[in-house]
DNA sequence: GTAGGGTTAG
């Protein structure tokens, strides 16, 4: 502020006369005074245009009254424009502009300039815009920075668009280009389609370098085949190629997700023999892929390790850690490092007081549960549907509805929402008491409000439907959820039929047998057995040696009192023995 | 590029 002060007073200084020009140009109608015979040069039309567009909101209006007699159509002007010093999206506004006049055809050199401009500008939308109603051919390299921008900007569908007529025109892009819509794929987890570009890639005889290796790797562990990473990983490696950090990171995290820890040390050895140091990431991994597994015994002995070594675990460490110890209920471990924690100057971030808060829920501490979420708050991390639904599952898992309740209903006066997993932790809850009319109407209610219901929503209900014999109700919601497109986990038809079976129904619980079957899904033991205890009470001994035969050839070993029940009605044991061994 | 809530019962 100060300089343009002073500078303002320089120019006063040297030239009297501005502060008249200046207000005759901003008091000026549209700073244009010229008589309508005037002549205009293309060049000062271009710069006044310019000026115009930047500073006059709706130049739109006048333009075509400022210039009197201008021909605006001629191409030649848009050009000139276009070199003035200008930004894209003016250039844009006046294009559109000039394109509304009729006649007017703009030139393929402006129509690049401008493409470029909003490309550079990183406006893909403009730029697509452009292309889409502008009939010219933009240079490749154009091409090129447009998919890279539409990448950048995850409208990968469009990139992957342009790539594919570059390709169809047997032009292929440079490995900058394969990179970014590779990387931009792998954004957003459409992972086939990055190995099918990967493909193409090849055919075209692009050479791969480092950040391909690192998607391609990445790729591979987000699908859940790692060794396939690990291969390519050797692979390159060999050959000079060294990945970022990232792609060992991503490895040791899909092979711990597998349980294959034993991979780990391997990793490990790679990145420091290649100079690259492990991270805070890649322990973060190490750490969580062990406490996802329930190894929170040996998460601990890595994390203290860790410490041990000198190397300071960050908050994300700690909140991990944390909440892998109040899973596994060792709480007063969990409560130690959480005292370390702050000692070493961290503040507990939202990640960690629900860890904590879950822990004590667990041990049945609401008190203190209620003490620590009331302390979140206060700082600032209130509004977190997360640690509602925390305590909302604390609250219903000590028999606490009413509580629960009132949580449920003070979250939305807190401008806190409700999501799915709210509801479905209440629906459970209220099952759990046998509450199943007010259950279901929160199921209504979780559709009523727009939320997708998942299948928690319906098994809890559906499970509990089954064993008070409301099967009618509960077959509805099975079907429901058939019908919005949601997968339930196969023994949610064991549970079905069990249903059947302990109410009576045992003729429809073998049609569910059958249905089940058919879908080549594998039904429970005690399912199995259920249906034999109850076929055979119903004395339909035919099909109960059916299912016998079937249970032996799927492999169930039948419990003995299930064996001598049939054996006894039959008095053929050893009929049956050689019937199994067949 | 990091960590969090629900999901048979043993």
């Amino acid at each position: 502020m100060a300089r343009a002060h002073s500078s303002l007073k320089t120019i006063l200084r040297q030239n009297p006369n501005f502060l008249t020009q200046f207000r005759s140009l901003s008091t000026a109608k549209d700073g244009i005074d010229k008589p309508t015979n005037h002549q205009w040069k293309i060049t000062e039309v271009a710069r006044e245009v310019s000026r115009i567009t930047r500073t006059k909101p709706r130049w739109e209006q006048s333009l075509l009254s400022d210039f009197p007699n201008f021909d605006f159509l001629n191409p030649d002007f848009f050009n000139e424009y276009l070199h003035t010093d200008t930004n894209a999206f003016l250039s844009l506004r006046l294009f559109q502009w000039l394109l509304n006049q009729n006649g007017f055809v703009p030139n393929s050199s402006s129509c690049n300039l401008l493409f470029d401009a909003l490309v550079e500008a990183n406006a893909s939308n403009a730029a697509k815009w452009v292309l889409a109603n502008v009939n010219f051919e933009p240079h490749s390299d154009s091409l090129e920075s447009f998919v890279q921008c539409l990448c950048e900007n995850g409208s990968i569908d469009d990139a992957i668009d342009v790539l594919r007529k570059m390709l169809g025109s047997n032009f292929c892009p440079s490995l900058v280009t394969w990179n970014s819509v590779l990387s931009g794929l792998l954004k957003v987890g459409r992972i086939d389609v990055l190995f099918e570009l990967y493909g193409e890639m090849m055919e075209f005889g692009v050479v791969a370098d480092e950040e391909t290796v690192e998607c391609l790797i990445r790729g591979f562990c987000s699908r859940g085949t790692p060794d396939k990473g690990y291969e390519i990983l050797r692979q390159v490696i060999d050959n000079g190629l060294v990945p970022r950090n990232i792609a060992f990171n991503k490895l040791i995290s899909a092979y711990c997700g597998n349980g294959y820890f034993f991979k780990v040390p391997d990793f490990l050895h790679m990145m420091i023999a290649k100079n690259l140091s492990p991270d805070e990431y890649t322990y973060q991994e190490v750490i969580h892929g062990l406490c996802k597994n329930r190894k929170n015994r040996e998460a601990l002995r890595v994390f203290s390790n860790l410490k041990e070594r000198g190397y300071a675990p960050d908050i994300v460490m700690y909140s991990t850690m944390i909440d892998g110890l109040c899973k596994m209920k060792w709480f007063g471990e969990a409560r130690k490092l959480w005292f370390e924690m702050i000692q070493k100057g961290f503040r507990p971030n939202e990640y960690t007081y629900n860890a904590l808060i879950r822990g004590y829920c667990t041990i049945g501490d609401l008190k203190e549960a209620k003490r620590l979420h009331e302390e979140m708050c206060d700082r600032g991390y209130g509004r977190n549907t997360v640690s509602c639904n925390i305590m909302i599952a604390g609250f219903c898992q000590h028999g606490n509805i009413k509580e629960a309740f009132h949580m449920f209903n003070e979250m939305p006066k807190k401008g806190i929402a409700h999501d799915a997993i709210t509801y479905n932790t209440l629906i459970q809850g209220l099952c759990a008491r046998e509450k199943l009319t007010e259950s279901t109407k929160l199921l209504g209610k979780l559709v009523e409000f727009g939320l997708q219901p998942t299948a928690s929503s319906y098994i809890s209900l559906v499970k509990k439907l089954c064993q008070v014999g409301q099967l009618d109700k509960a077959k509805v919601l099975w079907t429901e959820m058939h019908t919005r497109g949601m997968e339930p986990p196969d023994w949610t038809r064991d549970l079905i039929i069990a249903g059947l079976c302990q109410h009576g129904y045992v003729e429809e619980g073998m049609k569910w047998l059958d249905g089940m079957l058919n879908c080549l899904l594998r039904p429970q033991k005690r399912t199995l057995e259920m249906l034999i205890q109850c076929l055979s009470q119903a004395n339909k001994f035919d099909d109960a040696f059916l299912l016998f035969i079937l249970m032996s050839k799927m492999g169930y070993v039948p419990c003995t009192h299930i064996c001598h029940y049939l054996a006894h009605k039959f008095g053929r044991q050893n009929a049956y023995q050689k019937e199994i061994q067949s």
